[in-house]
DNA sequence: GTAGAGTAAGTAAGTAATTACTTTATATTA
DNA sequence: TAATATAAAGTAATTACTTACTTACTCTAC
């Protein structure tokens, strides 16, 4: 009860390898023996835990679909808050973070949507559409409540997620991360500033 | 001189089929063998032209880099013209178009930014890189002018490419393409919208 | 407590198929 | 004649995946 050794499951070596090898080199640059070697098992193992290496593939997925959603939102603010700055600011930083947390993530998410893997587009719809959805709605009610432009709530909720989507992008996979250095902040309010002014009204 | 037929070289056709491929499934996914075939040449034929995969995958991407650059702006404008909407408008079409136009390019960019390979840097900059510049300048004489609040014009041209690019990226990558369909002009304005809305001043 | 049985975890070696790439010998074309 | 193409066969390495076997742990019976 006291000195409780953290034991790492064979399972959950396996796991956490290839998590890191797919995310860096795509499913057909991993092979299952750099998994193997790197989660520091016998390769057989991998087999009797997943059957195929699409198998292991499929349940990095899943595993990640139903993890802490990442970017998880306040959602009783989006209801009960006007506060648009804090909102929008919010959801920005809290996006910045996320990738921060788990760099792999976000390259996971594109690989298999390049490599065109039968759970991505359930994975883009839990990360993607579900906020988009939550947004959009968000900017729908602010405009039939007259504080914001009537513009196409989707396309405007669109907007928002791809500024902070596409700066993350462009550092992470195109590794802009090292050139510049703006703060998260500035970014972030930048793009809230940019994005605010314009949609609302007067 | 009459009947001049149209010979493609066998160069060509190898290389015409190898873009589609590597675009489709990436650099380790795509075989040579494949390759071959959807050229319809013989596979000893690829390593008389190129001495490895990895060399054709090479000139690939030099080659659309050295292309024609697919956005290309009439540059004349911009220091011409101070049609903001016009301006800004023209560039998110000319966006659609290009990946309308040529549908691998943009999965190329990405697999090869992904993958890692060594010219993805210069593919990156000459696209965006370049694009942004030329964006940002803009913005900055605009905010010189008066015309423009005063922000870091390197975020606020990353915050308009962002929108459209990322508006793209899902369309093409994720699959959204079926789905949805909002007209390209309808998300061009109401993107050009927001976003000049939110920087003008007043 | 210990023998033994059952089960899970681990390993080395090997499988057949596929990979990028080569070779050689034979056509076709300019 | 000389470059360019083809086909077919073959290379060594690597691939995902399997096999047959050993070890380690746990539970039960006495």
């Amino acid at each position: 009860m006291s000195s409780e050794q953290i034991k790492i499951s064979t399972r959950d070596k396996i796991l956490e390898s290839a998590i890191r090898l797919f995310a860096e080199k795509g499913f057909s640059g991993t092979t299952t023996r750099e998994i193997a070697e790197k989660a520091g098992v016998n390769e057989a193992l991998i087999f009797r835990y997943f059957s195929t290496k699409r198998d292991l593939y499929s349940a990095i997925i899943e595993r990640k679909i139903s993890e802490e959603p990442g970017f998880e939102y306040p959602l009783e603010a989006f209801k009960e808050t006007r506060d648009d700055w804090l909102i929008f600011r919010s959801i920005a930083i809290r996006m910045f973070d996320c990738v921060e947390k788990d760099p792999s993530f976000i390259r996971l998410l594109h690989f298999s949507a390049l490599e065109g893997h039968e759970l991505s587009d359930m994975f883009f719809d839990t990360y993607v559409q579900y906020q988009r959805m939550l947004l959009s709605d968000y900017i729908e009610r602010r405009i039939s409540e007259g504080a914001f432009k009537n513009v196409n709530p989707v396309l405007a909720a669109r907007a928002f997620i791809g500024m902070v989507i596409n700066y993350i992008l462009v550092q992470e996979i195109f590794g802009e991360k090292k050139r510049r250095k703006i703060k998260r902040e500035e970014v972030a309010d930048t793009f809230v500033k940019i994005f605010l002014e314009g949609i609302k009204n007067n």
